[in-house]
DNA sequence: AATATTTGCGAGTGATTGCTCGCATACCAC
DNA sequence: GTGGTATGCGAGCAATCACTCGCAAATATT
């Protein structure tokens, strides 16, 4: 276990507490994000976060205490994103048939994700590398919870373990599919379909598994 | 697009002609290989390999040209092992049924990547920067034939096409669920419960499909 | 206007790391 | 033994990168 950093401050340096000083905080994370998408990890470094938000290294670092805080930062805002965006269709969707209400899930992930799979990737190495599952837990059970708003009257009434098992699972199954897709280049129609039919599959199994 | 490296020679620099040579070859895989398991991508140094391996770092250096050679000869090894492997099990469940062949591929997966997730997922990490796609193709392939020659019989047998394609996808889908639980330390017994329902719902979609 | 405080700057530092190269050692032919 | 070759070695070089610190500019306070 050598390659593991120790475990310093994580969160700003100094709060933000000027209008302009949080705009300057997003646009950070603004730039990192790109450079992540465009480059990887590799391509990330802080003179480059600097260049790329267009102020100087020294400044960077008065808002975040070393590189592994921005991309914290990254990942929250994509968790947080996620999980609003996840919120939002599972509201609009409430009452449609299944069919369409995975569909319209699948057809977030393919947006929201298709084109960046590299940033994906780099974020969930990241995750890993900074063992941020329990700091993140809380956008897992949002989402968790919303995807189960959508499937829970589909399936067995008398199961509520296995509704958020099955969010948990169709959200990793779509998620997963989505990003190798995008990683491959897969047209995004075929995509659509054979994740669609996945996912389906799955649901389908875990209304007879219960039975 | 600054990141990303040139694409130098990636094959060893001298071809182990001795049998001493080639073993020794296996051998800094292997340390690497352990390496990157127990640390992950930070703890990867070319001089913490040779010193696993018991040989000095100019040494290592006679025999992989740079460091990404390593670890394109930890992902092809990987390849080549999983590619066996499956195609082992593929061999032994011709003709059980389609539950029973599954549930053999399922325990294959939990078995070679589930304490491995730091390892999977650093290999993966690799793949996608090194842009090894094309270049691990034909073991791809191996493993789409034998997880095809598996579910074809189960299939309708008029859509060649379709089983290939459920045979990429149940892959994906398999080790991307088992690697996840993995790294989330899921008891194995319910991810295997979990992974199969997901596995059986997709094959049972499929069916449907193409009717 | 004068002073104090905060904010921004970026050249430079120390540490890490991939990799080289000159030298030593082992092996071989004679 | 002697000369020649192949193999092994590891100190050190050059490049990279995260991060600091002393100074300047801007802003607030009196």
């Amino acid at each position: 276990m050598r390659g593991r950093r120790r475990s310093p401050p994580v969160s700003p340096r100094k709060a933000p507490q000027q209008d302009r000083s949080r705009a300057l905080v997003e646009w950070i994370v603004e730039g990192a994000t790109r450079i992540l998408a465009a480059d990887g990890l590799t391509g990330l470094t802080t003179n480059r976060v600097a260049e790329v938000a267009g102020i100087s290294i020294g400044s960077l670092y008065q808002y975040f205490p070393n590189k592994d805080a921005i991309v914290v930062a990254i990942i929250e805002r994509a968790q947080r994103e996620t999980a609003t965006a996840v919120e939002a269709v599972a509201a609009q969707v409430q009452g449609a048939p299944l069919a369409d209400s995975v569909a319209a899930l699948v057809d977030l992930a393919i947006a929201a994700q298709y084109d960046r799979s590299r940033l994906a990737a780099a974020l969930d190495h990241e995750e890993q590398r900074l063992e941020l599952g329990a700091a993140l837990a809380p956008w897992h059970e949002r989402v968790r919870a919303a995807i189960a708003s959508v499937i829970g009257g589909h399936l067995p009434p008398d199961a509520p373990d296995l509704v958020l098992e099955a969010a948990d699972d169709l959200f990793l199954l779509v998620r997963s599919m989505v990003d190798h897709a995008g990683a491959v280049g897969l047209p995004r129609d075929q995509t659509r379909r054979r994740v669609l039919r996945a996912a389906l599959g799955y649901l389908e199994a875990c209304r007879r598994a219960d039975r």
